[in-house]
DNA sequence: TTCAATAGTATGTACATACAAATGTATTAT
DNA sequence: ATAATACATTTGTATGTACATACTATTGAA
């Protein structure tokens, strides 16, 4: 209910982002979700306690976001979208990607091994083939069922132990926990048919489209550090690219 | 040269847009490649002769965008090493895509009707539905055989008859024939498989793998002048993206 | 010399206000 | 009935102001 959205004028976190938490929460609920339009700025500034202006702040971050629309004179609605995109700028692991649309995230399966590398992948890492190197393997999507399957290749010197934490944000935990700072991604987006391997995995049925996406990730140093492999569902994920001419 | 930016107040568009499109400009000139701070947003905004909340507002973009970062009590400085990939880069037509990968363009259909549009397609281009509007159907490839599909949808502002050349790159065309510029790219990747009439068109299966892309065009003033779908053999066509954190 | 306090600078947050422009609706005139 | 007009609503643009907060540089005392 909307007139529940309580503001704390005392807390130490800004007004603005408290107002975007509440946003987010609020068109994720079931009245939301047909592309309804929100209370009119004014109203809504009313029952936040916080000034128009502020909250256009809140609202702006929510619409460059791609989940509000606005539309002079007639007002905010939320974006009908059944599927989940990803934004190609300031690039963000999984999770955060899911959890800045306020999407929670279930683990279907999780687990590490060592494991000799392909040729393409030592390549890539710059190691030799012999050398063993950890896997991470992570089947991952919505409440009602998986939509992703990645499977990561790590550098040596990245450090893990396959012991850590992989629940947590993958880049989040390697900066805290290695002091691997992840900073270029170079990707490369296809498509494929479901085999009988990844129709099984993402529970769909053999044959069915899968976006295909190749991740090569750099640290501050351009040395690689992961080689990642994510099949998508193509019916639960768009790959969204903003670009403009210089 | 900062003292030479200069904003029109005249103008019908917007200072917060005059402001950032200088402001890009400005920090693609050499003198400020190495990180440099920029004037203090006090300052600047004087320079501009716009208040600093105006001003502000084109930073705020610009920060989003990934080109500037701020602290407090510092300043604002150009994001180093030039690297945004998808800012000036990515942005270019299908044959301007082809021919830096030195690949040769054959034309295997290429014809213009002029049509009612789809309920979709009229809300992006923000016209009635009973507007008849240019579409543009091409069906493109390499010699020895075709590997995309497009239909594009154009904005009756674009000003198009139906007579122009479209054998030469599009944009260029429109720029030149129509004074339209193409400006900001917006896409929507994803998967699907082949039905029976792009199997046909591509000269591949019922149920290949298909790459389609959505591509969402407009002009300098945020426009939509163009809907553009493309459905790429997933085996001819790879779609990459390179980003950076922060 | 060293370290802590302080002043200065620049961005961050927040509000009040005003008018412009687009849209939709109700009213009026033909 | 239909078209033109006026009006209300809602977001868009723009300014001015004030104080908070993070960082830098300087000053001064131990």
């Amino acid at each position: 209910m909307i007139m529940k959205l309580k503001i704390d004028h005392k807390s130490q976190i800004p007004l603005y982002l408290q107002a975007e938490e509440l946003l987010r929460r609020l068109i994720e609920s079931p009245e939301y979700v047909d592309g309804k339009l929100l209370p009119n700025e004014i109203e809504l500034s009313k029952i936040l306690s916080i000034s128009r202006t502020t909250l256009r702040q809140s609202i702006n971050k929510l619409v460059y976001d791609g989940l509000l629309t606005r539309k002079k004179g007639v007002g905010t609605r939320v974006v009908e979208s059944k599927s989940l995109s990803s934004k190609s700028k300031n690039w963000m692991s999984f999770s955060q990607e899911m959890s800045a649309r306020g999407i929670p995230i279930k683990n279907f399966e999780l687990h590490v091994s060592w494991i000799l590398p392909e040729k393409k992948i030592a390549s890539f890492l710059g190691i030799k083939e012999d050398k063993k190197i950890l896997k991470l393997v992570r089947l991952r999507g919505r409440p009602e069922g998986p939509f992703v399957y990645f499977e990561s290749y790590f550098h040596p010197t990245v450090g893990l132990t396959g012991e850590e934490d992989y629940k947590t944000p993958l880049y989040e935990m390697l900066e805290k926990e290695h002091g691997i700072i992840a900073m270029v991604s170079k990707e490369e987006i296809s498509a494929l048919v479901a085999d009988e391997f990844i129709a099984n995995k993402l529970e769909t049925n053999i044959g069915a489209a899968i976006l295909f996406r190749k991740r090569f990730v750099y640290d501050i140093n351009e040395k690689p550090i992961e080689y990642n492999l994510g099949y998508y569902k193509a019916d639960s994920f768009v790959y969204t690219v903003e670009s403009r001419r210089e």
